[in-house]
DNA sequence: TCCGTACTTGACCAGCCGATCAAGAATTTA
DNA sequence: TAAATTCTTGATCGGCTGGTCAAGTACGGA
């Protein structure tokens, strides 16, 4: 899956370079058009490849699709990682929160692909979602739930704390055209953004009387 | 462009009748397959007509895409007027939140569809979400604003906590394919997303010391 | 009942797109 | 340098899909 040529098990020093090209392109496209959406010549053309030579690398236009994903859900993975269940909980989630939202910031087109995905369906990233992805979250949930039995946070649905932290920091990615129409420019700061979240996450609306 | 006959002022039963069929399939396909990936004769086929037929009531693809659009945009701006400027913040914000998630639970396709719009670039509803969306918006950030000054609820930013609570609630429809993958059945119950969103967004997760 | 209009459809077309292939160019290896 | 391998591409194919058309059928008013 990893090898474009099953006949050849090594890497070209081209192979390796036109298949980082490749990918690129198909992660502008992808993320832009939708899988439907977008044609092999578009990828081709993007970097600078004919089609056929594009299919060289990539048997299917399918491949060249599982391989963008694949490689998106690897960076995603490593950075899902942190929330330190022996900090403070509120510093914790804060810098969650925080690492999140840049992350949208620095990666929309990854984070847009991978939107489309689960809105077509995802079929493609079933065994993903029902693997990692859902350990990864139990995993943290079980971390909240001690900081709550521990009572240093509130006791809140965990699960769906963590699912509100996710929508509302993709959200800056994947609507980010709705934002740009209904939003002014200096509404649109990653800062106010960040400071919202967390005081909204943290302290939330009802002032605290005394 | 609400009449698919330009010959014809007047509606006859069969038309409307048709029309609303097709409209009803239409959404279906568009919310699941994305525009791209759905073809008219899928459309057709759903609602039990050729696709010569159907292609008599809407003369193309775009047109019956953005009849649908249109549809769900009109019934979407009439739910999100609530928000009473005169009735207690924390009040009209939980109300808010919960009117916005059995929106999702009762449209999911509707709320998929727009997804799948803004995912592609938004063309065909720039001006919806620069004209009534932008207004809405800024209107109730008005409202919410002045609850600020009174000292009501925490000082926060007003529009991204709207785009707080537009994200959080409609990723329960946007996302369920996502959710279902990573939730057990028993945490997927919207009492739960309800009440851990009011808790969340009312008194956050930082615990009342005294 | 008859006539005009609205509706319906099988057959068909043109363009696009994924994929193939054979043949030539470049690069590596010996 | 020569052979072997890898890389590149123009030409082409087949299937799908949006859209058309002509011919027929149902409907509704007089």
């Amino acid at each position: 899956m990893s090898q474009a040529r099953p006949t050849a098990p090594r890497k070209t020093r081209i192979q390796a370079q036109n298949e980082e090209l490749i990918l690129a392109a198909a992660l502008d496209v992808f993320s832009s058009l939708g899988y439907r959406g977008s044609t092999v010549d578009q990828i081709a053309s993007k970097c600078g490849l004919s089609k056929p030579n594009l299919l060289y690398y990539f048997r299917r236009k399918e491949d060249i699709y599982f391989a963008v994903l694949e490689k998106i859900l690897a960076e995603w993975g490593d950075t899902l990682k942190s929330l330190d269940p022996d900090g403070d909980p509120i510093e914790e989630i804060g810098s969650y929160i925080r690492q999140k939202l840049r992350l949208s910031r620095d990666n929309p087109r990854a984070s847009r692909l991978f939107a489309n995905e689960i809105l077509q369906g995802g079929e493609s990233i079933g065994d993903f979602l029902k693997g990692p992805v859902r350990s990864l979250l139990h995993e943290k949930a079980a971390v909240i739930s001690r900081w709550i039995r521990e009572e240093r946070i509130n006791p809140i649905d965990p699960y769906h704390l963590i699912i509100a932290i996710w929508a509302t920091t993709q959200h800056y990615a994947d609507f980010d055209v709705q934002l740009r129409a209904v939003l002014d420019e200096r509404e649109r700061s990653l800062e106010a953004a960040e400071r919202t979240l967390i005081a909204l996450f943290c302290d939330g609306l009802r002032p605290r009387l005394p």
